[in-house]
DNA sequence: CTATCACCACTTTTT
DNA sequence: GTGGTGATAG
């Protein structure tokens, strides 16, 4: 223990420690083996965080090398080296800080050739094993016992999180299941697969890092004996492989002793059991980790009073959990607001009126953002922000990645990098089309298997196939651009700097036809497609930017690993829209918590799941505690589900908020006498669909005034001539004077002061107005 | 081999 | 409403 000093005896410069509350202190100076930071949401733990890892470096207890500090997404990541470099300049380059997956990518590529694979493998995400696993049911016809692509793939990823891969499965399996025996087989044949493509899946990232560093000791030692110091944030959400690496990594190494584990974490904010997440990692630190010290944040630097006593309020319900109060000095604050609308289209419309309210008073729309509990509620919430001209952006979602034409140009990079991933070569062969249809691929596949060659090598022996004249041109026109394409990212020479992925790009979608084919199409989509190949080619352009020496399998590193919280630009002035998962570890000036309902929060898949409700409880809370001075709740009657409209329900989690503290503008019809009481169990509304709760001032609202609900038409009113003073008529708003127009062409828009329902901003092109 | 159309199952959350 | 699938025709 003699490296391992109390707090006192290290001098630590006071900046680092100004403006801290004594336990904050007291986490960034502490020093032994094993340190818990229960921190309550916004109680400053990144801070606390950054300052500790700052204070090691500046008192020289470690080398930035001697430093693996772990977050949730690669943005965190950013953030935080960001900070410890503003606290101790340059000595913060060399720290290992990254989310799990990036760190176990990097350590897999330096060790892959260790046990089998090759440094260039490509990582697949869900998207890319779904063909995959598609082929293999199909193929063992096991759809007709129930098996899907998505419980396949859920189960292989839980028994992956519980680092069981296919063998170790195969020993605990009761073989006379037929289902279990033909999972067990298909689970055998997506490892084969993966592990002939040289490829590993997201799950296997981690799983694979720790079977490394278990079977050989010789790897995993040099890791143990570099980094001295480990730092884990939302240590909640780990799972037991990423706890398992932990492990392996404070494992005392030969005549070293095991390194310091500094974890933090709050188990109220524990939201991704279905990703395998054991809320008992953190639960169970302190008998992990003998000697282990923990210290409690509670005190909130975030929200005003009023949010806090929401969140408490709510959490307190959850009945297996250590009592947390989060408290602050600061002061109440305004009310949160509550608003109950008849469909989903009405309650956007409430959110785009508030923001655009919000925005009036001087809140800027980054500031702002709307948080949902499934991506399908974006499509309303779309529809009406657009149409009342809000800027916005959609984090995770359907990302960009995600898109076929990016899947496509990636699928090019990656048959150039991981020539063995198969995959990736089957799914270029006839995009663009080169008239090669599923008949070829199938006998190319075959070939490569009786000749014991990969099917990339198949394809350079298409003229020994019979295939006819112009489908063996073809397929020898593909094989021999992406020999080109390798030849160009063959490694450079000593001091002289990588082709760039931008040329690499831009040669295989020219030279492939696949823009040609873009440009050739009368398909009016396919104009958006170019322009997603057009923004994938800057995306390589900016990628080199930042890392001159950047070769073609970084950018696959991280293009893969790119989570949606990520995206989120700080500089951007739009409104930002995300589900309540991607909204964890971030914070607004004001929040939106739309869809309050039951089945849609708590989510009615959750209901038959061992804790499943209280979980979707801390989903609410954590959007709750996002929210740093305006919070507000919004739900709606009806909503749309797919073509079909249904009634709900308000969410049991409404009625866990206090009363007093929500103005509702517009209430869930349960207020009157009798009061709130009714909305925990009704499954239904109450009778009047106007009033308020708690007791406020009841403004009484004739059953008309549910006129603000929108249709989903489009239309298109881009030649709408309109001026100051002219008097339209809005499908949903009435009749209104206009008193202002800014922005030109398709961004023109409409100030229009309604006779009844108010003043609104409208994009005129997309605005369901006629002028009178 | 490709294009077209009818039909269906589907939506929890994600690194 | 959608997106993927399978049958049919060209």
């Amino acid at each position: 223990m003699t490296q391992l000093l109390q707090p006192s005896s290290v001098p630590v410069s006071s900046a680092l420690l100004e403006g801290l509350n004594p336990r904050q202190r007291e986490a960034v100076l502490y020093r032994g083996p094993a340190l818990l930071i229960v921190a309550g949401a916004g109680s400053g733990k990144t801070s606390v965080l950054t300052r500790r890892i700052a204070s090691l470096l500046e008192t020289r207890e470690a080398w930035p090398s001697q430093i693996l500090a772990i977050t949730f997404t690669n943005k965190a990541a950013g953030e935080m080296r960001e900070r410890v470099r503003h606290l101790v300049g340059h000595a913060a380059d060399g720290m290992w800080i990254s989310t799990f997956h990036s760190a176990c990518v990097r350590i897999l590529r330096r060790e892959a050739e260790v046990f089998g694979y090759a440094s260039g493998f490509t990582i697949y995400d869900s998207g890319d094993s779904r063909p995959l696993l598609k082929r293999i049911i199909k193929q063992h016809e096991a759809d007709v016992m129930g098996f899907s692509v998505a419980n396949v793939a859920a189960k292989i990823s839980k028994l992956k999180n519980e680092l069981v891969d296919a063998e170790t499965f195969s020993r605990q399996v009761n073989l006379a299941d037929p289902k279990e025996a033909m999972f067990l087989t298909m689970f055998r044949e997506y490892s084969r697969t993966l592990q002939a493509a040289n490829a590993f899946d997201f799950d296997d990232l981690i799983a694979q890092t720790v079977y490394l560093f278990r079977a050989f000791p010789h790897v995993a030692e040099p890791y143990r004996r570099r980094f001295r110091h480990i730092l884990v944030d939302e240590y909640q959400d780990t799972n037991h492989a990423q706890y398992a690496l932990i492990r392996e990594l404070t494992k005392p190494a030969p005549a070293i002793e095991p390194a310091s584990l500094t974890v933090v974490g709050d188990s109220d904010q524990s939201i991704y059991a279905f990703r395998g997440a054991d809320i008992r990692n953190i639960i169970e630190f302190e008998q992990d980790y003998r000697d282990a010290t923990v210290v409690l944040l509670e005190q909130n630097y975030r929200s005003t009073q009023t949010i806090l006593d929401a969140a408490n309020a709510v959490i307190a319900n959850n009945f297996d959990r250590k009592p947390k109060n989060l408290f602050t000095a600061g002061g109440p604050g305004a009310k949160i607001v509550g608003f109950t609308g008849y469909s989903g289209h009405d309650e956007a419309q409430f959110v785009a009126d508030e923001i655009e309210q919000l925005h009036r008073e001087g809140t800027e729309y980054r500031e702002i953002a709307v948080f949902y509990r499934t991506n399908a509620q974006t499509r309303a919430l779309e529809e009406i922000l657009i149409r009342s001209a809000v800027p916005y952006r959609i984090l995770g979602g359907t990302k960009f990645y995600e898109r076929a034409e990016i899947k496509d140009a990636m699928a090019y990079l990656i048959a150039v990098a991981n020539p063995a991933d198969a995959l990736a070569v089957r799914r270029i062969l006839n995009s663009p089309k080169r008239g090669i249809g599923s008949v070829t691929e199938t006998q190319l596949a075959n070939f490569a298997e009786r000749n014991g060659m990969t099917f990339r090598a198949a394809l350079r022996h298409a003229g020994e196939q019979g295939f006819g004249p112009k489908i063996a041109k073809a397929i020898t026109g593909l094989s021999d651009l992406l020999d080109e394409a390798t030849a160009l990212t063959a490694p450079p020479e000593e001091g002289m700097a990588p082709v760039p992925v931008f040329d690499v790009l831009a040669l295989l979608m020219n030279r492939s036809g696949y823009v040609d084919a873009l440009r050739a199409s009368k398909d009016p989509q396919d104009e958006a497609r170019l322009e997603n190949i057009e923004e994938l080619l800057a995306v390589t352009k900016e990628f080199q930017r930042n890392n001159p020496d950047g070769l073609l399998i970084d950018f696959l590193t991280e293009t893969a690993l790119v989570a949606a919280a990520d995206e989120l630009d700080d500089t951007s002035g739009t409104v930002s829209l995300m589900t309540l998962h991607t909204a964890k570890g971030l914070e607004f000036k004001a929040v939106f918590l739309t869809g309050i309902e039951e089945d849609l929060l708590p989510h009615r898949m959750s209901a038959n799941e061992p804790g499943g409700p209280a979980e979707e409880r801390r989903l609410f809370y954590v959007g709750i505690t996002r929210a740093r001075e305006r919070l507000y709740l919004s739900l709606a009657m009806t909503r749309n589900s797919y073509g079909e409209t249904s009634v709900s329900a308000p969410s049991r989690f409404l009625a866990e908020v206090p009363a007093e503290l929500i103005e509702w503008k517009q209430s869930p019809g349960m207020a009157g006498p009798g009061g709130g009481s009714r909305v925990a169990g009704s499954l239904a509304w109450g009778g009047s669909s106007s009033g308020a709760a708690g007791g406020g001032a009841a403004q009484q609202k004739p059953k008309t005034e549910w006129t603000n609900r929108v249709t989903g038409k489009v239309r298109d009113n881009g030649d709408l001539e309109l001026a100051v003073g002219d008097r339209v008529k809005h499908d949903d708003f009435g009749e209104g004077r206009v008193q202002g127009i800014t922005g030109t062409a398709a961004k023109r828009i409409a100030e229009v002061q309604f006779d009844s329902a108010g003043r609104k901003r409208l994009l005129v092109k997309v605005a369901p107005i006629v002028k009178l």
